[in-house]
RNA sequence: GUGGUCUUGGUGUAGCGGUUAGCACGCGAGAUUGUGGAUCUCGCAGUACGGGUUCGAUUCCCGUAGGCCACCCCA
């Protein structure tokens, strides 16, 4: 074959003269690419992603976990709309939240209503325990999710405007036990995907105590005004419990003398927090108090807590934890014992926690790959091949007898060639490859290939099924 | 939202003013007609977008978009 000489591309761009086009002085804005066809093409949006078929051996298994967390711990399925009054999420969330404030898609509906794209569910599951009536039934009401929420953030890894949580919700009870248990609930999550994770705990209190030390906190940080760094500044006035985290050398030495919440609780509430504490003992689940530790939305009250991946941990001489990144927090939750009355219901305590699937995901894999796990594909059993007319005809016939047997089976009808399908069949990893050709047909049998050592039977068509379930190991 | 940084086929990369834009993985076809994991051959596919500088730009400059990093905040 003679060898093909590549024809010089004809200029695709354009010709520009020696005199130079008018010069379109505006800066040009990017426009869509276009395809070769000429049409335009469209790219998802920022902060979008698509999830694909690739990484179905990740979601499914986080979901088929979540749902088995559930049904053990009796957590029934709720599912709430995406799109929700906007009021809801800025009474439940708070006003001066980041969430709100910044984060949320918000507009108007066709009627004028103000709606937006959820940010998060909790506040959907307390508007639906209310507006359903759920206080009438047997407390606690425990509820589950799996969905999209949205939040209009500056995209990073692990970070993204569209983003799937599943989560837990526990209202109608107020008692140690249901605290722990959502601490239980994540910790299992990730302890079942195989991800080794820490969680991090704190109480804020009541809203009173908690008000006593934001107090106390501001007058001991506006003494050390001159020391802090400029960002700091503006929180004492601003959002004072953020001055716990911040990452500026020159804060450390003001913030290692701070007041600390637990020392300003009172004694109902160390009780309380001390109780889950020793639950969690209990159940050997790795935490660390971390006093600095406050959530960024309004309604918690008592027991907050963030999960974050056991690897990643850097501790100093005295073991605390010096930064675990600031996008790495897998999840978190808490309680939250005025929300429910918040929104209109009765007084309630709840509590309840999420996780992020896509930093599941991201954690899972960066930990697979620094240990050399294989986290499994889809596992088929047997890879059915077919060869020639007849045989094609027969084999979508045995096939379709196949489903139900318990047998995961691969095929490909659209490859016709014998050795095709067994370069699929082994790309697969399947064990057991059956062949059906012109010659099987004939004599109604069907050839069994060991793919490991390459040997080969021919056995009855009608004895395939449980054959193949003999060899498999799944007989019963 | 603020600052920084990066952007070459589907993926990972080479080239750093003039090249048929190279390589690997991947995908597809095949290596005598019904047999995989090896090898080989051939093929598919790219300089994010818009300007500018230049005889000439993948390479330099500006803008836009997007990714990433830090901050803010959070899952």
């Amino acid at each position: 074959m003679p060898k093909k000489i590549k024809v010089a591309k004809p200029l695709k761009k354009k010709f520009i003269p020696r005199e130079k086009v008018a010069k379109v002085a505006a800066a040009g804005k990017a426009t869509a690419p276009e395809a070769k066809s000429g049409k335009k093409t469209f790219s998802v949006l920022r902060g979008m992603h698509d999830i694909l078929p690739r990484e179905e051996k990740y979601w499914r298994t986080f979901r088929r976990i979540a749902e088995h967390l559930a049904d053990f711990y009796q957590f029934g399925l709720i599912e709430t709309p995406v799109l929700e009054e906007v009021g809801l999420f800025v009474r439940s969330i708070g006003k001066g939240t980041d969430v709100v404030e910044k984060e949320i898609y918000s507009f108007e509906d066709r009627d004028g209503t103000k709606v937006c794209l959820r940010p998060e569910a909790t506040a959907s599951i307390v508007r639906a325990y209310i507006g359903n009536g759920m206080w009438n039934q047997q407390q606690p009401v425990k509820m589950w999710y799996w969905g999209p929420m949205f939040r209009h953030d500056r995209p990073q890894n692990g970070r993204y405007r569209q983003f799937f949580q599943v989560g837990y919700e526990t209202i109608g009870i107020k008692d140690p036990a249901a605290d722990a248990e959502m601490i239980l609930l994540a910790y299992s999550f990730y302890n079942d995907i195989g991800l080794p994770t820490v969680i991090h705990i704190n109480s804020l209190g009541t809203p009173e105590e908690r008000v006593r030390y934001i107090n106390e906190l501001v007058s001991y940080y506006r003494n050390k005004r001159s020391y802090l760094c400029e960002d700091c500044r503006n929180r004492i006035s601003k959002n004072p419990l953020r001055l716990l985290d911040c990452k500026e050398e020159s804060c450390q030495k003001v913030k290692e003398a701070a007041p600390q919440i637990l020392d300003w609780l009172e004694e109902d509430s160390k009780n309380y927090f001390m109780k889950v504490l020793e639950y969690l003992e209990e159940l050997h689940i790795p935490y660390v108090l971390t006093p600095t530790l406050v959530r960024g939305l309004d309604y918690y009250t008592h027991t907050v807590f963030e999960i974050y991946p056991a690897f990643e941990e850097e501790k100093n001489e005295a073991g605390a934890v010096i930064n675990p990144g600031s996008q790495s927090a897998l999840g978190g939750g808490g309680r939250y014992d005025l929300l429910v009355e918040e929104l209109g219901g009765k007084p309630t305590p709840a509590c309840g926690m999420a996780l992020g699937l896509e930093r599941a995901v991201a954690a899972l894999r960066r930990h697979a790959e620094a240990n050399k796990i294989v986290v499994k594909d889809i596992k088929y059993d047997v890879f059915f091949a077919q060869l020639g007319d007849d045989a094609k005809r027969l084999a979508l016939r045995m096939i379709n007898e196949l489903r139900g047997t318990g047998i995961q089976l691969a095929f490909n009808f659209f490859k016709n060639s014998l050795k095709t399908q067994l370069e699929l069949a082994n790309s697969l990893q399947v064990p057991y490859v059956v062949i059906l050709g012109q010659k099987e047909v004939q004599d109604k049998a069907v050839i069994i290939r060991d793919m490991e050592s390459g040997v080969q039977e021919i056995v009855d068509q009608k004895k395939l099924e449980s054959i193949l379930k003999k060899k498999l190991g799944k007989l019963s």
